[in-house]
RNA sequence: GGAGGGGUGUCCGAGUGGUUAAUGGAGCUGGGCUGUAAACCCAGUGGCGUAUGCCUACGGGGGUUCGAAUCCCUCCCCCUCCA
């Protein structure tokens, strides 16, 4: 029996959507350190949440013995792809670009071996999009393009059908940019195959065709499914916004948090997409899962592997402890420093001890300044609806004003709005 | 270039002179139930204020009027069809 090999892998774990010629794609795999490439749009300063299932599928890629070609997408982010949008981009300022590759390159890199046989490579499509000549692109590349096949391209055709909207020709070229990053890094690095969203088929087999015309090579590509959770939301958004990987953006306890909150129906399945974990793991975990789903053994497996992946072990025990102690007992019993570690990661801020120890501050205002609470009618409504906490006990009262006595520690007091929303308050 | 349609709160979408901070839905927030889940139920959802109230808001600007999201002028933007 034959060792399973990337496909294998990518489709026990469900993230195979499609492929090209699979048989001719395995062959492939066999070789040593096959390069393979997947882009990244550098369309914001840090990677989230959403942005994983590429990375982790990569990074498998990588476990299987190919080289993985990070490309950013320093040059075609200048164009902006039309694919799995309803509406034209804004164009982004190009110092933007850069800052965010650099951003996004620092933060991709721990996710790849940078050693050894088939160590990660990482390039910029800038270098040879900028260094492209109109008459290059038209002449050299465009020629190999049927503008009928083009428009044929879903990313292209629904834009084109859109009553509300149209789209550019700068959006329409993307894909020819794109299939000439794949041409350049068959001409530089030999890479024949190409990873990515599923919105980015078309992209792909524009790249694939383009190799086969000016190389005669076959070329190979593979599409990840675009992942959703239970509720049909995107995976990786919390109320609209994405969980960063940026720990400044969302801490390492936000995104704890955000994942041992999966829902149940979708904890394996995330499991098996973002983790690591053997088959027969998963399997015994599912399985744990099924008996005794309040004990929600996956969803803490979820958060641990991925918190621990993305942040590191020490951010992730962090997280954990600090989860620990929240949803365990009284918060009042805490040192200030056992409360600091435990918040470190927590939304804070600090007051002079004198606010405090005077007149005393309305919760309200502390709620606001404290940014629980987004305004004074917010703060207001809140308690009004029992859902502010100090220490971890409902405070009723609109008009309630806290003195020395309120605090947990010496100097520190924990706020809280619903279930999930601490900050800390620490005196000075 | 011509003709027509349209721009309303986070989003969708109603409203075509006054009791409209603006129907409804979604989303979001809080509460209840529970398992920091789902589903469900209840409440809230521009800002300031304890409050009568004040301020800000219906693409921008100007005007008519006691009073405008609603009428007029002008500018900007989007869509459709024709050229």
């Amino acid at each position: 029996m034959r060792m399973p090999d990337l496909i294998d892998e990518l489709s026990w774990r469900g993230l195979l959507n499609q492929c090209t010629d699979e048989e001719g794609l395995r062959t492939y795999l066999r070789e040593k350190g096959a390069p393979v490439y997947c882009g990244f749009d550098p369309t914001a300063s840090s990677l989230h949440l959403g942005n994983l299932v590429p990375i982790v599928a990569l990074a498998h890629a990588q476990r299987h013995g190919l080289t993985p070609i990070v490309l950013m997408g320093g040059g075609t982010g200048m164009i902006g792809d039309p694919s799995g949008r309803d509406s034209e981009r804004t164009l982004m300022e190009t110092d933007q670009i850069e800052a965010n590759v650099a951003a996004q390159q620092v933060q991709l890199r721990r996710f790849f071996a940078d050693h050894g046989d088939n160590a990660v490579i990482f390039r910029n499509n800038v270098q040879w999009i900028e260094a492209l000549t109109c008459v290059e692109l038209l002449r050299d590349v465009g020629k190999h393009f049927s503008v009928n096949a083009m428009i044929a391209k879903d990313s292209v055709k629904r834009r084109l059908d859109s009553r509300e909207q149209g789209i550019s020709y700068t959006e329409f070229s993307y894909m020819v940019l794109q299939a000439f990053d794949f041409l350049t890094l068959y001409e530089t690095h030999k890479c024949r195959f190409q990873l990515g969203g599923s919105d980015q088929w078309g992209n792909i087999t524009a790249g694939i065709d383009l190799l086969r015309r000016t190389h005669a090579v076959e070329a190979y590509g593979l599409t990840l499914p675009l992942l959703t959770t239970a509720t049909g939301e995107k995976f990786g958004k919390s109320a609209g916004n994405a969980i960063w990987l940026d720990a400044d953006m969302t801490s390492p306890f936000a995104m704890y948090q955000h994942l041992i909150r999966t829902d149940d129906r979708d904890a394996v399945r995330f499991l098996r997409y973002f983790t690591f974990l053997s088959q027969a793991e998963v399997e015994a975990l599912a399985g744990a899962h099924e008996a005794k789903p309040e004990a929600r053994e996956a969803q803490r497996v979820l958060a641990r592997e991925l918190t621990a992946w993305i942040h590191g072990p020490d951010e992730m025990s962090k997280a954990e402890r600090a989860t620990e102690a929240l949803y365990g007992g009284s918060l009042t019993e805490l040192s200030d420093a056992d409360l600091r570690e435990v918040f470190a990661d927590v939304p804070s801020v600090e007051m002079p001890l004198g606010h405090l120890t005077g007149e005393g501050l309305a919760l309200v205002d502390l709620l606001v300044e404290a940014g629980v609470a987004a305004s004074k009618s917010a703060a207001r409504r809140l308690i009004g609806s029992g859902g502010a906490y100090v220490n971890n006990e409902r405070v009723g009262d609109v008009a309630a004003v806290l003195g020395e006595q309120a605090l947990a520690g010496r100097r520190t007091l924990v706020l809280r709005s619903g279930k999930r929303d601490y900050a800390l308050v620490r005196f000075v």
